[in-house]
DNA sequence: CAGTAGTTTCAGCATACGCTGAAATTAGTT
DNA sequence: AACTAATTTCAGCGTATGCTGAAACTACTG
């Protein structure tokens, strides 16, 4: 149809492209996500996929690239008082993951987080902005990480089971009742004492 | 070196394929998996896959496989009385995990999952199994799902986190801590009473 | 020892992949 | 209107993929 030479305002392109890469590498995943593929489902030559990202770890990492102020209410749950830390942080999350264009990111990421170091890293970086956060304050450093890493532990159980899996209760139940059943959990883990049974301090690595 | 036809006891090699298309199924992931690698792993020509396995996604689908009396200590679990139920289980899943062999079947499983509905059928039914199994005893009809939920959540993010990235303090600790820390958490799911803030019944689908 | 079923090897087809280089086209500047 | 920089298209390279068909070979049966 139209010719060669540039369309529409800057950036366009590259923003139909990124999109198309979010949705496959989020649904198939990244190594079954092929360039081409990508480039005929925003409607693009697929050239211009190398063009803007230059190579397809390329694309990745932009497609990981979490927007600006990403996951700032959950940050923001870290500053709730700690008696109802627990809660908030869990609203927090089900309202971060609620949010399509959010989940699609952090999907990708978890998808190929197992096999791309790239995506480990983006994983791991999530997860000291956004879990370590809500544990930082007021918590007595030795058991920052041990308590940190326990609450990481029951959200991303509910993450995969609910957002990624889509299996059990937990994946039909209204974000309100999911609230209810695992603040309290997260509380515990946030603030409750923990089992002195294996020595007081935690064995860091 | 040595010619065609027939070599060793029967099925040798087909093992040693299965072997190693398991490790790589369980580390590259799946479609980052080529038959031609598989077979340059296992010592063997690329057809002989094909001859035994038909396609990929029949390799796949016997890399999935779980041998005879697969996880029966975790079935074991469930016949402890309930109110040490939920420590034994969470020993249970360590132990099993603790195991290479069947982790890196369970790694396979759940580095599919999210891509081939194979993988996804296997892991509903490996829960099914394993965790409908613990609440399936001495638990009324309308909460069991409810609590096998629960529990799959707490577990699934343990093995993630532990197994499947090895991210955090949860990845380090010694068994024996792990369970001390989780069994609680576990067990209330388990026996605990549920939150009825919203509708007393869990909404199934 | 002939015959047969099962196993292994090999050559190759059709397709897809990531990526490159250069030409064609556009929009904006002077 | 000439020039320039950025964008889009196109043709194609080298390689890899899943899979097929048939030949070569082994071990066993009669």
């Amino acid at each position: 149809m139209t010719g060669r030479g540039p369309r529409g305002e800057r950036g366009e392109q590259a923003d139909k492209i990124l999109a198309a890469a979010r949705r496959s590498i989020a649904t198939r995943g990244y190594t079954a996500t092929s360039l081409r593929s990508v480039a005929q489902d925003a409607g693009v030559d697929p050239g211009l996929v190398h063009y803007y990202f230059r190579t397809k770890p390329g694309l990745l990492e932009a497609v990981m690239e979490p927007p600006e102020a990403f996951g700032a209410a959950v940050a923001a749950a870290a500053e709730q008082p700690i008696h109802q830390r627990g809660r908030a942080f869990v609203q927090a999350n089900l309202r971060l993951w609620e949010d399509p264009a959010a989940a699609e990111i952090l999907r990708a990421i978890i998808l190929t987080a197992a096999q791309e170091p790239a995506a480990m890293k983006r994983l791991r970086q999530l997860f000291s902005q956004l879990v370590l956060a809500v544990v930082s304050h007021s918590l007595t450093d030795d058991e920052r990480n041990l308590r940190a890493s326990l609450i990481a532990t029951q959200i991303v159980g509910l993450v995969m089971n609910r957002y990624i899996w889509q299996v059990g209760d937990i994946a039909v139940l209204p974000a309100d009742a999911v609230t209810d059943l695992l603040a309290p959990t997260i509380q515990r883990y946030l603030a409750d004492p923990l089992p002195t049974t294996l020595g007081d301090r935690p064995t860091p690595r």
